[in-house]
DNA sequence: CGGTTGCGGTAACACTTGTTCACTGACTTC
DNA sequence: GAAGTCAGTGAACAAGTGTTACCGCAACCG
């Protein structure tokens, strides 16, 4: 009927997403610590006085970002690192994922790799938090794997790191790497397929020497 | 032969390393693009003017607090990684190696890590020149190794980068662990140590499927 | 319908910023 | 010892900053 509890709380979600496109963009070309409020409110065309409305201080708006950023790929990582198969294939899978993710959200995915260990504390920890919950979340993963057989708690955690730190390596290499060059994505890809192999390698054959024959 | 050897460029280079001093400790609380002319030279105690006598901008000053962090440390890789041993012995050392760089200068480790991804382009760039260096240098340090016979320059290189970015992960998480804690830097080493220990199983086994006998 | 809520706008505040210019005065050179 | 170099000064500039208090007006609620 006549109640809508929306028309206006719509309007404001809009202007807020606004505000995150446009600190987004603009944080292309600096850090976060140098930008300012008034800088992001007349990219999106409102008054100064008006960011208040969204967000305490520009801190506060880092902080949405990274949620915004990495709370919607704790599906995707899961969907992606459970499934089995064998071990190269999985890692073409992850490699595309990640090249496509870096493809589809390049700007995400500069801000998190610059802030993650940038001049702004509460934003810092708010990535360093996420990407714990993503090491977690691996370690689960690899835990309900054949191949973890015999594994210690401590070293699927280990491993996991491993893995979430060249997950964004990896990503931060696509990132540099020219868009419009084809070739240094594919030596990108290869590089890192490699490292992943490698690593893989380790793990088949880290419990080698404890005693554990290890299976099939 | 000039006849003074320049008391005045001595008290040149003096200010000019205070400049650097003081900006390297304001950085420590905020990233290097949102960093003043006037902060600087303000900590410093001399006029902003001042400050055009020994930098063309802050940016400049960057690129030279990049070259004053990294530059001296080639020396410090080569003789490190070189020399040969039993695989945990070596691991071991780098771990202490770069726990006790950490502890030297923390200060030059943070801004490393901040400003590798961070928003100036030329630090940036001057950032991973420096890197690229250090994973040409361990690849050829790599390549004088028993260990090695068999591998293309190619794998090598994958594996001496590699082998650098873990290096930087392990110098963060050390600045991430609280001066104060020993157990928490104790964390940190044991986790580093497995997480090498596991690319050095990979490195010994790289080869396996190869049709290359890896045997002593 | 009348009253309240709340997003956005305006004006003003007290600073801070990078950069210029002409200058001083200790060191350097001839 | 005179002439010149040049690190550092001080004042002034045109912008830029975060933050406050107050207003208007559309959307909400009873």
């Amino acid at each position: 009927m006549s109640h809508t509890p929306g028309i206006r709380q719509a309007r404001k979600q809009k202007t807020r997403q606004a505000l995150l496109d446009a600190a987004l963009e603009l944080l292309e070309g600096q850090s976060l610590s140098s930008l300012g409020l008034r800088e992001v409110t007349r990219a999106v065309g409102i008054a100064p006085t008006a960011f208040y409305r969204h967000f305490r201080s520009v801190e506060d708006l880092g902080v949405a970002l990274v949620e915004e950023a990495l709370g919607s790929l704790h599906p995707m990582i899961r969907t992606t690192v459970s499934p089995a198969g064998e071990g190269e294939e999985r890692i073409a899978r992850a490699i595309e994922l990640i090249a496509g993710h870096v493809d589809a959200h390049p700007a995400h995915v500069r801000f998190i790799a610059r802030e993650r260990h940038g001049g702004v504390r509460p934003v810092r920890e708010a990535i360093q938090e996420q990407l714990a919950r993503f090491t977690a979340e691996v370690g689960e993963a690899l835990a309900g794997d054949a191949e973890s057989a015999g594994w210690s708690e401590e070293d699927l955690l280990m491993l996991a790191q491993l893995y979430v730190d060249q997950m964004l390596i990896v990503a931060s290499l696509y990132l540099e790497a020219p868009a419009s060059s084809p070739e240094a994505r594919e030596r990108v890809s290869k590089v890192a397929a490699r490292q992943l192999r490698l690593i893989h390698v380790g793990r088949r054959h880290w419990l080698d020497g404890t005693g554990a024959a290890g299976g099939r």
